[in-house]
DNA sequence: CTGAAAGCGCTAACAC
DNA sequence: GTGTTAGCGCTTTCAG
């Protein structure tokens, strides 16, 4: 049985309100007693009990996050950099993640969320991969539960979140093709109700329109933001009878797919095909040839939104609310580089 | 205010007592009651407060998880893969996955798991990245707390895990090369603590005595087990005077960074050399040439550990208390294949 | 500065 | 079958 508080004010002769207070490092306590009690403390091992604690205080010193997920062998290098970004950042705060899974836009992820929101199972709540109508977004509004969101929505609600502008990339990197010569560029995109795919989307339309480019449809494929989808995009974009020359993908895994789909057709990428994704994830690096992306610091966004989370949760206000980060352009070989 | 058990009582002219049980689901409870209970919960909104029935029942109805990293821009497939395993198999057993980061073997470490297990925040643990003296394991296995690894240690203490064959599927593998006519053959190796480093690396032993072939220690080069390790190692050993034909990266990811550097050098893999990883990785598959591997189901394994973690919880035995997995080979053009 | 007492929401003896 | 009661371990008024 682990020591209470109870046996350390027993201990020491005092009431367990003052073990309390001493150990909570309040002001009221005289600085002898407060260090005779830390340190008593620290001697018979105690820790004070999570569960009591809560119970109490109203508060469970956990985030939550919900790891959108269907397929089991799903490794998206994305994530593991988020969760651990959110790991980092709470640990920071002394707060702990909880974690859990579910499948976008099920009844599964709807039981999730109302499940830990109404057993107050965490404090607040990180959210990613948004879509432009989510659900998830209503309901936590509506509920008045803290939460943060790494991407925007389409929805009339006001709500602290990381964006990331990913129509000012494409355009940026649309820039860089077209002045390397391209004009046939295709576009791999993500399912429509994603937001990051809107924002994608309509950085590859004004970057064809800069340039007077007109928009061929069929220069467009739909993926879902895996390898696999990007290589059954790609490889359909490369049969077309007149192929593009560049093709970028909504994603650096979709970019990977795509560039398999190439090889496979013989093509030298770099030469014969450009090929570019969006995240910067370091797989990108390590491929042949190195995957011309923008790149944005999913980690570095991860501790961000914890720490304007931790803020919501005090009731603080946010300096910035809805800061938007540019990613960066690394051009490297996959776009002749 | 959330509503309570006695909320729902009151409303019902019951006791909290019979609502407790009829949600519980108690037999000692009549038919009819059990389902006015049910109903009026669920009409009411009515969400168990999970601090107060672990207070009581002295369980969290959580796993904990400390994922080993300390390089922030960390990402490696395997963890992703893991994690949502854990995440699916806890689900599927009504948990919750808490999940803290710490760098592994350091100070920061202990007091993470110190704290989990002596705050009482979880019901069990998942370990992995096992190390041969591990003092996870001696520090869990005194406090008697629940838990389970993937991944054995050296201790002389006997524990519920998970292991992978590392030995012999890479016994096979070098056989494989063998027969491929390589002789010279080259092991890039993980840091020594780590369990599977000796495995695998005694597989490679094996494989060379199989076939008569004399150890050369300069044909072994130490990663971490990055991308980036397994490009500085592999350039060491492209660099030699003598070099290898054929490369074994102790992980895919440390495979995947030697490619990078035979690339470099403007080597043919899988003509002028030959390359091979382990686990399995997706990510192993999309490089070009896609790579010679022993895949291991990450995810399967961890669903699994999670089963057998709730059967340690619950004081079951377990059938199989220490399965060894048996990677598999997959052939593929990097080898020649 | 310190202590007594109440109670967070729930479960589990134990009675009825 | 159902209700009464006593806490789980802690924080927090409120008195001294």
């Amino acid at each position: 049985m682990p020591v209470t508080i109870r046996e350390v004010a027993k201990y020491l002769n005092l009431s367990i309100t003052t073990v309390s207070r001493a150990l909570d490092g309040y002001d009221d306590v005289s600085e002898e007693t407060k260090k005779r009690v830390i340190l008593a403390a620290r001697e018979m091992g105690y820790v004070p009990s999570q569960a009591a604690r809560q119970l109490r205080r109203k508060r469970t010193e956990m985030i939550g996050y919900i790891l959108p997920t269907n397929t089991p062998s799903f490794s998206d290098p994305f994530f593991s950099q988020f969760i651990a970004g959110l790991g980092d950042g709470a640990v920071s705060h002394h707060y702990d993640l909880l974690v859990s899974i579910a499948p976008p836009d099920q009844e599964e992820e709807r039981t999730t969320y109302q499940g830990w929101v109404r057993s107050r199972r965490v404090d607040g709540m990180v959210l990613g991969r948004m879509r432009s109508d989510d659900w998830r977004v209503r309901f936590l509004h509506e509920a008045q539960f803290p939460f943060v969101t790494f991407g925007r929505t389409s929805l009339p609600i006001d709500f602290p979140h990381i964006g990331v502008d990913g129509e000012n990339g494409i355009r940026r990197l649309m820039t860089h093709l077209i002045e390397r010569g391209h004009r046939r560029i295709a576009f791999v995109s993500a399912p429509p109700h994603l937001t990051l795919q809107g924002d994608r989307f309509k950085g590859y339309l004004r970057g064809l329109e800069e340039s007077g480019i007109r928009f061929d449809e069929t220069l467009v494929a739909q993926g879902d933001l895996t390898r696999e989808s990007g290589y059954l995009a790609g490889g359909r974009l490369l049969d077309l009878p007149d192929r593009p020359t560049a093709i970028i993908g909504v994603n650096d895994l979709t970019a990977i797919g795509v560039m398999r789909a190439a090889h496979e057709r013989g093509l030298v990428i770099g030469r014969d095909l450009a090929v570019a994704g969006f995240d910067g994830v370091e797989e990108g690096e390590n491929v042949q040839p190195p995957l011309t992306t923008l790149k944005q610091s999913v980690y570095d966004i991860a501790v961000r939104l914890i720490h304007m989370l931790i803020h919501v949760i005090n009731g603080e206000t946010l300096i910035e609310r809805t800061p938007l980060v540019q990613p960066e352009l690394i051009i490297r070989a996959s776009t002749g580089g």
